[in-house]
DNA sequence: CAAAGATAGTGTATTTTTTACACTATACAA
DNA sequence: TTGTATAGTGTAAAAAATACACTATCTTTG
């Protein structure tokens, strides 16, 4: 039922208006010992790879149908026998020693549609800045870098990344989205140059409300953009 | 010893001084019929999925040290149960059934490093030009699809790809390898000027011998370009 | 040894893209 | 009405990409 040689990891990026945030688990360890992890599980003989991924995440969230990118493959043999990770694996692994290959999928959540809570899969889930993320188990913190570095790349291709905002958003909003995942300032005019050009988005007759400022006018993500090659 | 659940399959493109290639290998199935697919094979449980392609193509041409480009892990459940598959699977596999994951990988070979020749691995091993690819085991056809469209996007911002060249080059090889990659012409003083800007390769003091027209300057690769971000 | 054949090698003008930069407009609150 | 906070806008300069055609040099052949 269970393969207990391949497993996904996810790694699940969310966007609170500010700053980039990455979800973790918290699983007690034995002898009270915090091990903070990205979420993953083995995979079932019959749902794909990508399939398991969304399982995954459907389990950790509830939500269903979330973008999800795949972003490597871990298979190193050692990358489940460090000491740190060993005492973990002999509680909660049928076979604590199988050697396990992980594929990588990073997600893109709006953070309005999840609130973390504990769920059957970790004590508590949380999420935390993409910035000092901590030391994770097993090779987790070579898979988060993998995984935004990646982001980051399809960022710059294509029109990736509004999954992770509100349906309607206005353009400080975006920008503001852009630079928490580049890690830096952008001019507002060039910005918003370029993305109009690129006809990312769209603009509507709607404004922002509830602001003690100017408001701005809201936009949508334009489905219709012509793909770019590469 | 053998993991039954994750394989590497390799991708790998050859130069001929003219057309882009891939190394196919032929099968003899049951019954006679031709059977063409990528060199690869199940991971031994002490070595990394890196390792193991190098191992797949070491077995396959003597080559060690071949550059190595993981390229996506591809795990449907269908993608060993086509009816096409079957009696191979039967016949070759320990296991027929086993659900496998395969992990691939492209490679990038100088042609002169390598005549095909049959080796342990297939009755054939021979190169075709990566136009109209034939159809292939399993869901290589997927694969090397992939490993193409990745091949082309690191073209672009990296230096990669002299690895399908000799030693010494003259720019007019090395814009014809660009263009086999692409599929299209690059006008030659644009080419040129890009080339040199980026300092992709280095003047050599010495010329091209025994050709039937004025003699080319040959070049080296630049080891220490810099490299870009993304 | 002259001419033909073959590819090497080179520069400039035009267009497009990217970058840098600062002020006015509008809504709300005090 | 004024203050405060963010929205929204244009232009000039620099850099990068594109289009384009002729001369140079080597070998072979007549």
């Amino acid at each position: 039922m269970v393969n207990p040689n391949v497993s996904v990891d996810c790694v699940v990026f969310g966007f609170d208006g500010d700053g980039l945030n990455v979800l973790l688990i918290e699983q007690k360890d034995v002898g009270q010992r915090i091990r903070l992890a990205l979420p993953g599980d083995l995979v079932l003989d019959e749902e794909s790879l990508h399939e398991a991924a969304q399982r995954v995440l459907w389990e950790l969230t509830g939500l269903e149908g979330v973008y999800l990118h795949q972003c490597g493959a871990f298979g190193d043999p050692n990358r489940v026998r460090d000491v740190k990770d060993l005492a973990w694996l002999q509680s909660y692994r049928e076979n604590p020693q199988a050697r396990v290959i992980t594929v990588a999928y990073f997600a893109l959540l709006k953070s309005e549609d999840f609130n973390p809570h504990a769920s059957s899969f970790a004590e508590r889930v949380f999420w935390h800045p993409v910035y000092q993320v901590p030391e994770l188990a097993f090779d987790h913190n070579a898979i988060f870098s993998q995984a935004l570095r990646i982001l980051r790349k399809e960022m710059r291709h294509r029109q990736v990344g509004h999954e992770l905002l509100p349906e309607k958003f206005t353009l400080s909003q975006l920008q503001t989205l852009h630079e928490a995942i580049f890690g830096e300032m952008l001019d507002k005019r060039n910005f918003r140059k370029k993305i109009i050009k690129e006809m990312w988005v769209l603009p509507l007759e709607e404004k922002q409300k509830g602001v003690v400022h100017k408001p701005a006018r809201l936009y949508e993500i334009n489905a219709n953009t012509p793909v770019l090659e590469e």
